[in-house]
RNA sequence: GCCCGAGUGGUGAAAUUGGUAGACACAAGGGAUUUAAAAUCCCUCGACUUAUGGUCGUGCCGGUUCAAGUCCGGCCUCGGGCACCA
């Protein structure tokens, strides 16, 4: 063994070891419990940034340590690599996105493996090539075949310059990220999967999962947004151009009476009608189409709105209601119009307020306590009054009364709504799967046949930054299906339909169908995955919903495709920059030389060349924007794979943000050479005697205790509580007691020490694996360390003699006790009177209770 | 605006079921070793204090309890998501 720590032999060495071995391709094996750990897969944007490292260290950590317990483990990698951000580095770089992707792709892969992340390499999946989309352009025409997927007109951002559709992202403040023109709304037809036909299972089926973060099920509960309320038709005073009403849904209809005005989508047909012979509609109209289509502008934007001048009956009294044209009513959700009550919605208070429109109280606070309506909407829940027939009625009793009455006359039921919208999966982008659909000359259209799947997108293509490769390629675009001439759909996939099911195609990434039912029902589901909260919503949801269309097609078994969820924090590190004019400049941390005081706190930091002082920007997310990040390779480079997978270990828990720190990545370096270097000075010291624990001294028996409980510590945290952190500093603890006490002068304190140090390489092998496999080699073991099975605990080195607990007087810690293991409750509680800190702190107080927790504490009462 | 989280020393954090607040590290200060430096090892390290002890202290205000970082109510600040970034 050498005597220095040498990372970049060592890691070397294991990876070769891996590499020649073969050691992470799995197959499916019925005699052993599968374990599969996935890892939310990149997309290859070039270069590994540090929340890669993290979030992938944590599925090879967990990977790694399912192994040792004995698991057939299959741990895949692969990449989502259709997207956006291709089609702009295209454009930058002068490349075709496919070209760019690819070359990505490969440097990307030798990064990670340089990482020693034990990926399965034979399952990689790309999902931008042919053999992958193929299968999702197929699955597409069985939804269409089936009624799940269809077309309607939809709204998307519009740069009328470029005459192209912008993603949200390409919209700045209002304007065209290219051209800075305004940006307007546009209705264009899109394809749509109908997930709120699957909205109820989405909402019941979280409940099939125990492991899952309850904040992720939360979220998405409320997204999925179940509610119980009213539809209602309110008719028009008088018939416009065949409309003679429209629809409305609540979920207060107990408010009804207090219907003060309705509010139409500025795309509602009967507006447009409207607007034909009102120019000042008209204008309004087309001022709402430069708003933002995103759903957090919309909420803060300022409400506007526009008396139509007609009339609207309301259903219960018949009396005429304003119908009004809101800015902030959507026509792609719901009906595109709304009742609106100001006494009780603040949203519609103040646009009453703003317009002067009534504001009617018909509910009061049940307790009988009064509201001023003239300051803010009164917007619980309470007894009606003002109410009519209705008044006295508590909500439930109203809600039952009026949906009666709407019954009996045909102008509303009770319904159960979701906020829930279909999934629109149509963008007007060429790097995307193409939508196998194809639209026949003599009309109407028919879905591309699995025979002429996959339709193909052009690889070789020139970007002009502004039009779609496919869309003005019309040799692409025509051609003729079974006798049928026609043109493809030039439209392609939302990426999030390929990271719907890459998860299931690693199971059999070679199949010649979609799946490979045998396989993967052998692997799904996934035991654990593991990625970004900001995923918590979208992506997992499109995947849940997506793995029951799968179900429903007869290609998977199970109801849910992931078991147990953990989402991994974001990396942050500190930012500075300088302002000069209206600029601001981000430096680079490492180019800053901060100044601090005498207890160590940062107080002033200059420029490191320029000696220009700087200011701290806080510690943020690491992005390129404020050349905060730090490059993972420069870190293996300097300290090896090892010290960046720990110190992304042990820094934070995973679900909590990590600040990155050089000083920390030291430190993770420091504990590795201490490792290195103990088990050097062990081997050094002789050879171990047999390990007899019948006659053990003390000092033996405390490191013994001290092995075995870290083993105990160290499984819970692996294995249920998943904190890495407190796993590694377990470990830390066990080797400080092992430098402080080790005794190697003897046979039998050597053999203490050699059953502590081989527990710490084998717990410590799936955060830091390349050092390990090294030690376990030095340590004399032939067998290979992927597969040592987890250290056994040892129930009898665990007993103690004695305990110390606490004893408080109110409360408060006044005295430690050292008692037996043995002692009881009675005589816990007197070794606890008779204590002279605690005498003194009674004094001549009654002493009115005393509660004694075994183990722990005593607590005496007194006053 | 709406939904979901988080807030503990100079710093990252720990405290797992309501039971000793600050484990393990980082930084800082002191010492040993060294011709010197690096590396390594040892010690100190929440604040205040009349100091073998005491008082205060987990974003802020209030509550429940023998006991609250942990539970409840109200606020503040920061972060994630809001359907075409992935």
């Amino acid at each position: 063994m050498n005597e220095n720590y040498t990372p970049s032999e060592i890691e070397a060495n294991a990876q070769k070891y891996w590499q020649e071995h073969n050691s992470f391709s799995v197959t499916e094996n019925p005699n052993k419990e599968k374990f599969y750990c996935l890892a939310m897969f990149p997309y290859p944007s070039g270069r590994l940034h540090m929340g890669h490292v993290r979030n992938y260290t944590i599925t090879d950590v967990i990977s790694r340590y399912q192994r040792m317990q004995g698991k057939n483990v299959l741990h895949p990698m692969g990449w989502d690599a259709f997207g956006l951000p291709a089609e702009n580095a295209a454009i930058k770089n002068n490349t075709a996105p496919a070209k760019w992707t690819y070359s990505n792709t490969d440097y990307m892969r030798n990064q990670l493996k340089a990482l020693g992340f034990g990926f399965d390499w034979s399952r990689e999946v790309t999902t931008c090539k042919p053999d992958y989309y193929k299968w999702e352009q197929w699955f597409f025409t069985r939804l269409y075949e089936k009624g799940l997927a269809y077309k309607k007109v939809s709204t998307v951002n519009w740069c009328p310059e470029d005459e192209t559709v912008l993603a949200n992202e390409q919209v700045e403040d209002g304007c065209c990220w290219r051209c800075g023109t305004s940006v307007q709304k546009k209705e264009i037809p899109q394809w749509f999967i109908r997930i709120t036909d699957y909205a109820e299972e989405l909402i019941n089926d979280l409940d099939k999962l125990p492991n899952w973060p309850e904040q992720v099920k939360t979220m998405q509960r409320n997204w999925i947004g179940k509610s119980r309320g009213v539809e209602m038709r309110f008719d028009l005073e008088t018939e416009i151009a065949g409309h003679t009403g429209f629809e409305v849904y609540t979920t207060r209809p107990d408010t009804l009476m207090g219907v003060t005005y309705v509010s139409l989508a500025s795309q509602h047909p009967i507006a447009l009608e409207i607007a034909k012979n009102n120019a000042e509609l008209a204008a309004f109209i087309d001022e709402c189409k430069t708003q933002s289509v995103a759903e957090a502008d919309m909420a803060t934007m300022e409400k506007k709105g526009f008396d139509t001048g007609i009339k609207a009956k309301h259903p219960i009294t018949g009396e005429p209601v304003s119908v009004w044209v809101a800015n902030y009513v959507l026509m792609d959700y719901g009906s595109g119009a709304v009742m609106a009550v100001p006494a009780h919605d603040a949203r519609d208070f103040e646009f009453a307020n703003k317009y002067g429109i009534a504001i009617t109280q018909v509910i009061a606070p049940s307790d009988g306590s009064s509201i001023d309506l003239a300051t803010a909407a009164f917007t619980d829940k309470g007894t009606l009054v003002n109410s009519g027939e209705f008044d006295g009625l508590d909500f439930d009793a109203a809600f039952n009364a009026i949906v009666k009455k709407l019954e009996a006359t045909d102008k509303g039921r009770a319904t159960t709504n979701y906020r829930l919208r279909d999934w629109g999966v149509s963008r007007q982008r060429y790097w995307g799967a193409p939508i196998p659909i194809f639209n026949l000359t003599n009309g109407g259209e028919i879905p591309v046949p699995l025979h002429r799947l996959p339709v193909l997108l052009p690889e070789d293509v020139i970007m002009d930054g502004v039009q779609s490769p496919i869309k003005a390629d019309a040799k692409w675009r025509k051609g003729n299906i079974d006798g049928q001439d026609g043109e493809h759909e030039t439209d392609t996939f939302d990426t999030f339909m390929e990271s719907s099911w890459y998860y299931a195609r690693y199971t059999c990434p070679n199949a010649e169908t979609m799946l490979d039912p045998a396989k993967a029902n052998y692997w799904l589901p996934v035991d654990q995955y593991v990625g970004g909260i900001e995923h918590a919503i979208l992506h997992l949801l499109y995947a849940r919903f997506f793995h029951k269309l799968m179900r429903d097609e007869g290609l998977v078994d199970c109801d849910e495709p992931f078991e147990r969820l953990l989402c991994q924090g974001m990396v942050n590190a500190e930012s500075f920059f300088i302002k000069e004019g209206g600029r601001t400049e981000w430096i680079a941390p490492n180019n800053v030389r901060v100044e601090r005081d005498e207890k160590g706190k940062a107080i002033q930091a200059f420029h490191a060349e320029t000696g220009q002082p700087v200011e701290f920007g806080g510690v943020i997310k690491m992005s390129k924007s404020k050349n905060n990040g730090v490059d993972p390779e420069y870190v293996v480079r300097e300290y090896g794979a090892d010290t960046i997978r720990l110190f992304s270990m042990f820094a934070a828990p995973p679900e909590q943000s990590l600040e990155w720190t050089d000083s920390g990545v030291e430190g993770a370096s420091r504990f590795l050479k201490k490792l290195w270097r103990a088990v050097y000075q062990h081997l050094a010291a002789g050879t171990p005697g047999e390990l007899s624990t019948t006659e053990l001294a003390d000092l033996h028996k405390d490191l013994r205790r001290k092995t075995h409980e870290t083993i105990n510590k160290v499984r819970d945290d692996f294995g249920r509580r998943q904190t890495f952190n407190t796993a590694i500093a377990a470990v830390m603890e066990l080797l400080n007691e092992i430098n402080r006490t080790a005794d190697r002068a003897t046979p039998l304190g050597l053999a203490i020490e050699r059953e502590a140090l081989n527990a710490a390489v084998v717990m410590l092998a799936p955060i830091v694996p390349h050092i390990c496999h090294s030690l376990w080699q030095a340590l004399g073991h032939t067998s290979n360390l992927l597969d040592a099975p987890w250290p056994k605990v040892d129930e009898s080195a665990l007993t103690r003699d004695t305990i110390t607990i606490v004893a408080q007087v109110n409360g408060k810690v006044r005295s430690k006790l050292e008692l037996s293991s043995s002692a009881t409750k009675e005589e816990a509680e007197q070794a606890a009177l008779n204590d002279d800190n605690v005498k003194r702190f009674i004094g001549d107080a009654t002493i009115r209770k005393v509660i004694v927790v075994p183990g722990k504490l005593v607590n005496i009462v007194a006053n």
